[in-house]
DNA sequence: TATTTGCGAAACCGAAAGGTTTCATATATA
DNA sequence: TATATATGAAACCTTTCGGTTTCGCAAATA
């Protein structure tokens, strides 16, 4: 069973899931009412959030608080960086050649 | 079918797949050297960064050239946004401490 | 103590994913 | 023109996904 952040965020529940408990801690019941899916699905996918360890449980009583472990969101930053120098050098290259022109310009 | 960016970059060979062509575009037949797995099954996996708009082709002859589409992996970062300001705020949060405790000192 | 509440786990189901093999088609090339 | 090459599409198969219903268990509460 593969289980890695990107596949975690690849479903929507699972993203609606992550902004709603970037905001605060929340018990699977409390989540499940943001949703029209069961309990038990909101369940499930905080096993798969679990898993990856995009979140973390903190048990109160009978009831579990998840909490978004949002440092682990820097993976998905880590891997854009390949791109995002892709994205920058291409403006830079833009630059130069407005460099050009202008002193062709002169 | 649904189709977004965050369900084509949560296969592993996808990826594999974008940061290649990152560098340089290439056909089918080159990119699928790349991996184990048939000249189709890339070709799958190329039409779905096509309809999701990460991929753009470009036909030579009877050679098709895939690029990446590297704006649209904005997108991702977009959505990091929110969670950027968290981790940030956390940092902020902790520079808080330490002038507290400092100003304590003195 | 009996009952309610909050939760995860298991069994089950239909749909989608990711792969392969086979085929059709268009463009090079001998 | 006949053949080789580059490619996408279709049919098929197995595994995974996302959901539900049913169940068991522990903690709160009447």
């Amino acid at each position: 069973m593969r289980r890695d952040v990107f596949q975690a965020i690849a479903d929507p529940t699972r993203r609606a899931i992550i902004s709603l408990i970037a905001l605060q801690a929340m018990t699977p019941n409390a989540i499940a009412e943001h949703f029209d899916s069961t309990r038990q699905a909101v369940s499930k996918h905080l096993r798969i959030l679990t898993e990856c360890e995009l979140v973390k449980q903190e048990q109160k009583g009978r009831e579990i608080y998840y909490e978004l472990e949002v440092g682990k969101m820097i993976e998905i930053d880590k891997w854009l960086e390949q791109f995002r120098k892709i994205w920058e050098d291409r403006f830079n290259q833009l630059d130069d050649v407005l460099l050009t022109l202008k002193n062709k310009r002169q």
